[in-house]
DNA sequence: ATTTGCCTGTCACTTATTTGTCACAATAAA
DNA sequence: TTTATTGTGACAAATAAGTGACAGGCAAAT
């Protein structure tokens, strides 16, 4: 089994010792770093799986670091913040990270979206999903149900793509079209309806399922 | 403030007196098991903040009782051993137990980790929140009794996540239409009661309850 | 240039669910 | 008992989601 890399960036040295003493813990490679500069001469030198990232630090806050990064890469972050403000939590997530945690926390909770995150990224960075029966080729840009192949327009494709990302979550449909259609697209909410109806068409055959959940959005998961 | 519960679970009478009496004292309400089968039945009957777990009893060891509560549960659990063994460590952490003390141990060092282990749970996640044995999951949505899902209406919903966030709290009908209907909501207050009526039925088989406080309004907790 | 064949977004209409209010019953306090 | 307060069933109005239809867009083929 291979033992993913974590880069910690935290400059107060005794939580990020306790950080990296649980990760090692659980079988990680762990890398450390006390500021946001050395962050980045890291994540540029080594193959990085995940970074747990510290926003108030010297030398470049965890905001610049993460901007930084999501230029050059899709790595799960997880920020850790002392204030619980939400608004630095949405700041955080239009940032692109990947998750937020505030302190203080526990150390279980931490390794526990450490791991989730670890899983999502494993099923997203490889160029073959799976959701229940069905699959995606993401390089051939093929979609099989229990081994046929089905036929998606390109929209029909990006909504499966997106919507696999995000397995086992609501999501409304501002963040579908976000995604989905850009973030500069103007248009009309339903349009997500429509297209989930045709989709939902597609793959009605298929052990997963488009959920809607009333009055926020839809959520893509495996029949139970 | 709220008195957590502590469940101590010790076959040794006299160890078990003195850590109950430590316990009180510091304001916690107190269970006492003097095996393993009655602190499961407890455990299922009562909503628990913690668990303090001796390994070796008659009557299902620490070591099944860890193993059945974790199946359902994340509540803090403190276990006790004579053997300060690694292996047994290890063992402990990896059956889900959170903290670990060795006999013989000062009540000092054990109350402080009864308080840092709640205080860490106290402020888990935003996004998995547990009343008794209702489990809410923000990011996917949903809510679980004992692990079955539950369907909510999704004021129905805001509601139970706003009783949810101020459990134990007295909340006026007022406080009730303003955080969830929004404070620019005209209308009758007793719309609050039909809608805790309708919550009531939905989550009449879990350990929570919303109790009504006359003249005021209405109250989550979990049953005694 | 024109045709053909999807893809797409929007709309209107239908269906299903949710919601707020009311009237009356039940219950607790005085 | 009287009175105030809360519980509850019923129902109509409001809201949300499913869906078919359609017209414009776009690209490949003719």
């Amino acid at each position: 089994m291979y033992a993913p890399n974590i880069l910690v960036c935290e400059d107060e040295e005794r939580l990020r010792k306790i950080i990296v003493k649980y990760l090692i813990n659980e079988g990680f490679h762990v890398m450390e770093a006390e500021n946001g500069k050395k962050a980045l001469d890291f994540f540029f030198e080594q193959s990085i799986d995940l970074i747990i990232l510290d926003i108030m630090m010297p030398e470049y806050d965890g905001w610049s670091v993460c901007r930084s990064i999501r230029q050059e890469s899709d790595v799960p972050i997880i920020m850790l913040t002392a204030r619980s403000e939400e608004s630095d939590r949405v700041f955080g997530f239009e940032l692109g990270a990947d998750d937020y945690v505030t302190k203080p926390f526990s150390m279980k909770e931490l390794l526990m979206r450490v791991k989730a995150l670890l899983k999502r990224s494993s099923n997203i960075s490889q160029d073959e999903r799976v959701i229940g029966n069905i699959k995606i080729d993401i390089k051939a840009h093929k979609v099989f149900i229990g081994g046929n192949e089905i036929d998606l327009s390109p929209k029909e494709y990006d909504l499966l793509i997106y919507l696999s990302q995000n397995k086992d979550l609501a999501l409304m449909r501002e963040n579908i079209l976000d995604k989905v259609w850009g973030y500069d697209y103007y248009g009309d909410l339903r349009t997500v309806d429509t297209h989930v109806k045709r989709l939902r068409r597609k793959i009605q055959d298929s052990t997963a399922k488009i959920e809607t959940v009333r009055g926020v959005g839809y959520r893509f998961e495996v029949k139970a």
